[in-house]
DNA sequence: ACCGCTTACGAAAATCGTAACTATG
DNA sequence: CATAGTTACGATTTTCGTAAGCGGT
C-alpha cells in the first residue's frame, strides 16, 4: 500500500470522477485508475462499482476513503511539523473574479512564481457563481471571489473587505447630488450579469431597500462596465479602490447613495476537504497579496477621453 | 514521502539501530539508510545525529516517529478494514522456551507454513530471560515464554496456564508419598538456570514457602532435565503434559506436594509499540495451537530404561 | 581492528504516459 | 458518438542489494 495510492483512491470518491481526480494530482486518468486497480488488488476487495458509466465507490471503498483522509492529513501534518518548506509542483487550476484578476493577481502570481518555480499557475477569470461551481466540481483547486455564495460545503476564508461606492461619469450626475432611492429607481444601472457577486450583492441591496431598478444594463464584464460608465451610458457600482485612477483623472464620479452601497467580502474558496499543502499555502499568498495590491490598470488613455462626450 | 521511509524512521527510532531496524523490515541496512535519508531530504531537516557511533535520533526525528507511528496504524486499520488476508512475507525470528519448543512449535510451524508460504519463520530456542532481551532490543519478533518476566515495556498476552508437577524417578521416592518442605530441603532438585521462566517461579515458589533449598543442579536444558531425573540425580518440576508420556511409560512418577507447585502463565510477549500484523496474525496462531499440542517426544526408549538403574 | 552507517554502482522492478480499446448512455 | 474508464506497451525513473568506504570507539 502507498501514500499515491490512498491519495488516489481518496480524490476519486470526493471528486467523483477518475479524470478529475487524475488532473488534481497532476497524473494521466490511465495512471490514476491503474493505482487505484492496485490498491484493489493488494486490499482483495472492490472500492469502485464500475457496472455504470462512472465508477461509483462502494461502501469499503467509502470507508477507506475516510480513513486516507486521516492518513493524508497526517502525512501533510508530518511534513508541516518537520518544516518543510513546502516546494510546490505541477500544475494549480484557481479561478479569480475580474476584479481579483484585475487586481490582486499579478502580484499574487508574481510571489508564487518566486517562491515555487516549479509550479505552473492557470488562473481562470469568470463570475463567482461559476467559479464556485468549478470549485465544487473539482475542476479548480480553489477560486478567490466576492461572497456570500451559493454553494454549500465549500471552505470560505475572508480575504479582504472591498468597499463598494456608486459611480457615473461626472456630467451624468449632479456634481453635490446624493443617490436617493427614487433617483436609481429611473436611472439606468450597469450590471454584472446573474452569476457575479456584485450583482447578487446588489440585489440584496435593493430587496433590503425596496428598490426596484427599471433599466439595467447587464455584463458578465467589469472592465467593460467601467469603460460603459465612463461614456456616461448609466450608474454602476463599483470597487473604489478598483476605479481610483478614474475618479483622479475626472472620468468618474463617486457618487454618495443613501444608504450607502455595502462592502463585498471576498473570500478564498476551497473545498471543504481539501487539506493539500498547495491550497494552505496558495491561500496564505493571497492574503498577503490582498493587503497591498493596486489595481493593474490606468484608466484615462486618450481613447477614452474622446469616448466621454 | 513514502510509507517505507515513515516505517524505517519509526523503526530506527524505536530500534535505536539502523541494522536491527533493517532486519526487522527485511531489508538491508544500506536500504535503510537511504529511505531515512530520503525522507530527511525531502523534509530538510535532521532526523538523527550521526556524530557518534550510533545515530541518535534528533528532536525532531522523535516528533516525526510519534506521528508516523499514527500513520502506520492507521494504514493497518484499513488493510484490516478492508478485510485483506494478511499475507505475511520475509523473515520472521522470534523466541520460544524449550517447552513451547517441544510441544506447540511444530504445529505453529505448520500452521504458518500452510496460511502464509511466503514467510520463513526463524524460531530460537532459549531462556525466557535471554527471550525477553532479544524482544526488547528488537533481535526478535517476539517470543513465547513463561511469565512473569523481568522486563518492562513489554506487552504479554496470556496463551495458556501450564500446570507443573514434582516428578521423581519411581524407585528414588515413596509410592504414596508427599512431597514435604522438610523433604525438599534435604533432596536434591534439578533446575534450569538463571534466566528461565521456570527457575524465577521456583525461586519465588520457595520464598513464599520458606524454603531453603541445599542441593540443586541446574541445567539449561528442559529436555536433559527431564532425563537426569529419569535418571534419578534428583527431584525436578516439570509441565505436567509434557511429561505424560513419562508417567504413563512409568519413567517418571509425579509426586503431590504441599502446596502444590504452582502453574506457569505462557506468555505471547511482543514490543508495545510493535503493532505489525505479522505480531498481531502470528499471535493469533499461537494460542490457536497452544490448546492442542501435544509434546514431540515420547520418552521411554530402551536406552532410557536402561539408564535407569 | 571492529562495529555501525554511508556511498557507488549495476541489476531489477515499478511507475508513468501515449495511444488504442471497450462500454455506457 | 461523445464520454468515462481500461489495457498494452515501451521508456524513464526508482528501488534495492552487493561491496567497498569511512569514521568512531
Amino acid at each position: 500500500m502507498t501514500l499515491k495510492q490512498l491519495e488516489a483512491c481518496y480524490w476519486a470518491i470526493q471528486l467523483g470522477s477518475f479524470a478529475i481526480a487524475a488532473d488534481r494530482l497532476n497524473v494521466t486518468q490511465s495512471t490514476l485508475s491503474k493505482r487505484i486497480f492496485e490498491l484493489e488488488d493488494e486490499l482483495g476487495c472492490l472500492l469502485f462499482d464500475r457496472s455504470g458509466k462512472r465508477a461509483l465507490p462502494t461502501e469499503t471503498g467509502r470507508r477507506l476513503a475516510e480513513m486516507a483522509v486521516q492518513v493524508l492529513d497526517l502525512v501533510g501534518e508530518i511534513g508541516r511539523v518537520a518544516g518543510r518548506p513546502s516546494e510546490l509542483r505541477g500544475v494549480c487550476c484557481f479561478g479569480v473574479s475580474e476584479m481579483v484578476a484585475l487586481t490582486w493577481l499579478p502580484k499574487f502570481l508574481l510571489l508564487v512564481r518566486e517562491r515555487h518555480p516549479d509550479l505552473l499557475l492557470r488562473p481562470y477569470v469568470d463570475l463567482a457563481g461559476v467559479l464556485e461551481r468549478k470549485v465544487v466540481r473539482g475542476e479548480l483547486d480553489f477560486a478567490v471571489a466576492p461572497g456570500p455564495g451559493r454553494e454549500q460545503d465549500l471552505r470560505r476564508d475572508l480575504v479582504k473587505e472591498v468597499a463598494f461606492s456608486w459611480m457615473a461619469a461626472p456630467d451624468r450626475f449632479p456634481e453635490a447630488g446624493v443617490l436617493t432611492p427614487d433617483y436609481l429607481s429611473d436611472a439606468t444601472v450597469i450590471t454584472m450579469t446573474d452569476e457575479s457577486g456584485l450583482t447578487r450583492s446588489f440585489d440584496g441591496w435593493c430587496l433590503v431597500q425596496g428598490i426596484r431598478v427599471r433599466k439595467t444594463i447587464a455584463c458578465n464584464n467589469l472592465t467593460t462596465i467601467v469603460g460603459l460608465t465612463i461614456a456616461g451610458l448609466g450608474l454602476s457600482f463599483l470597487p473604489t479602490a478598483f476605479t481610483e485612477s478614474c475618479v483622479r483623472n475626472g472620468l468618474l464620479r463617486p457618487i454618495e447613495s443613501i444608504p450607502s452601497f455595502p462592502s463585498l467580502n471576498y473570500h478564498f474558496i476551497s473545498r471543504l476537504d481539501d487539506q493539500r499543502d498547495l491550497v494552505r499555502v496558495l491561500r496564505g499568498y493571497i492574503n498577503e497579496v490582498a493587503d497591498f495590491a493596486d489595481p493593474i490598470l490606468e484608466w484615462g488613455g486618450g481613447n477614452m477621453n474622446e469616448m466621454n462626450n
